[in-house]
DNA sequence: CAACCGTGGTG
DNA sequence: TCACCAAGGTT
């Protein structure tokens, strides 16, 4: 374990080089700030912190914007229809997080006075909300200590100790370690310089070690073999599975469905589609007509590749679906579509041809 | 605890 | 093209 003093060292090195050079971002206090004797909103805090996850920041930004401006407290949106949410998180994925989100500000809402705890556990049991963001939470809005550990702070360790334990076993290490790091004084401005540290200098595939702050002590650098850590286990093929979309046309209009409220995708719009599996399992379609092929289109899921045959057709009048809605041709935006149906639905055969 | 859960950018 | 990855959480 390091000595006391290299930890303060650690610190000042880190701290100076934020107060330097770290990133201003739209929800992020700055030192400055801080000084000032300005506090951060929990509220906004928290939806960043929820829409970062797994997220990179230019595309996570304009949805804090754009959610901050819909609902600027944690009661506006609570009060807002869970439909209105899903419709504004469309595209971000993870929509799981959009369900929890919603939940959580109900709850925050309706049992906690609208006000987020600032304690490890109570932030802890609220939906949405795990280890890290618990702990991101309590240091960046409340300036608490933490101990803060994202994909980012694990590389830094991992490459400044050498940490030989794969990931995720190595965890536990990890925020021991981080726990220890963080200065006590700073909570808030630390957390946020060892992110950015990953998120800048110690990057993935080509880290500038000139520019950091930690190079002089740091371990993977002196034995030149930073890239490989953190080490991680090899991981599974991705399968593809197969599917026919039905998309069916009515006066200008889109058959659309709520898919159902777990699972994937859940809780957001979709065109109707037979079961996605192996190829060559068509499906029925939903009335019999001249369906026309408009072609295959690719999507590429966490844990599977989707290929979507995309069949279209129009709706005699005798035909009329079970569930769902007729969605307006142009206003598709209106509806909680995940990136992977707009693919479906962009098949669509312009008007012009019709 | 390993599997599940999106999307877009990048080398 | 393709593998990898980005401020993880839930079950």
């Amino acid at each position: 374990m390091a000595a006391p003093t290299k930890i303060t060292a650690l610190r000042q090195a880190l701290l100076d080089w934020y107060d330097r050079e770290g990133r201003t971002l739209p929800w992020r206090l700055r030192p400055e700030d801080r000084r000032a004797g300005r506090v951060a909103d929990p509220y906004a805090v928290w939806l960043s912190e929820i829409m970062l996850q797994q997220t990179t920041v230019p595309h996570a930004t304009p949805y804090w914007f754009r959610f901050l401006e819909l609902w600027p407290t944690v009661g506006d949106l609570a009060a807002a229809p869970r439909e209105d949410v899903m419709r504004e998180w469309a595209g971000l994925g993870y929509y799981a997080r959009a369900r929890n989100l919603h939940a959580c500000a109900i709850e925050v809402s309706q049992q906690l006075n609208g006000r987020f705890p600032a304690e490890l556990q109570p932030l802890r049991a609220l939906p949405g909300i795990g280890e890290y963001t618990a702990n991101a939470i309590l240091a960046a809005a409340f300036d608490k200590p933490a101990s803060v550990v994202d994909g980012n702070v694990e590389r830094v360790l991992t490459r400044f100790y050498r940490i030989e334990t794969a990931m995720p076993k190595a965890k536990p290490e990890i925020r021991k370690l981080a726990g220890e790091l963080a200065d006590p004084d700073r909570p808030g401005d630390y957390a946020q310089a060892i992110m950015d540290l990953g998120a800048t200098i110690c990057t993935p595939r080509s880290p500038d070690c000139e520019a950091c702050p930690w190079a002089f002590a740091c371990q993977g650098r002196a034995r030149g073999d930073m890239l490989n850590y953190p080490k991680k286990l090899k991981k599974i093929a991705r399968p593809i599975r197969h599917g026919t979309a039905w998309l069916v046309r009515r006066q200008g209009r889109v058959w659309l469905r709520q898919r159902a409220d777990t699972g994937l995708l859940g809780g957001m719009m979709e065109v109707p589609s037979s079961e996605w599996g192996e190829a060559g399992v068509a499906g029925d379609p939903p009335f019999e007509a001249a369906w026309e092929d408009r072609g295959e289109i690719r999507h590429v899921f966490t844990h599977f590749e989707l290929r979507l045959s995309v069949r279209e057709a129009e709706a005699g009048p005798g035909w009329e679906p079970r569930e769902g809605i007729w969605a307006e041709d142009n206003a598709l935006q209106d509806h909680a579509l995940p990136s992977v149906m707009h693919k479906v639905v962009s098949r669509r055969k312009p008007a012009s041809e019709r």
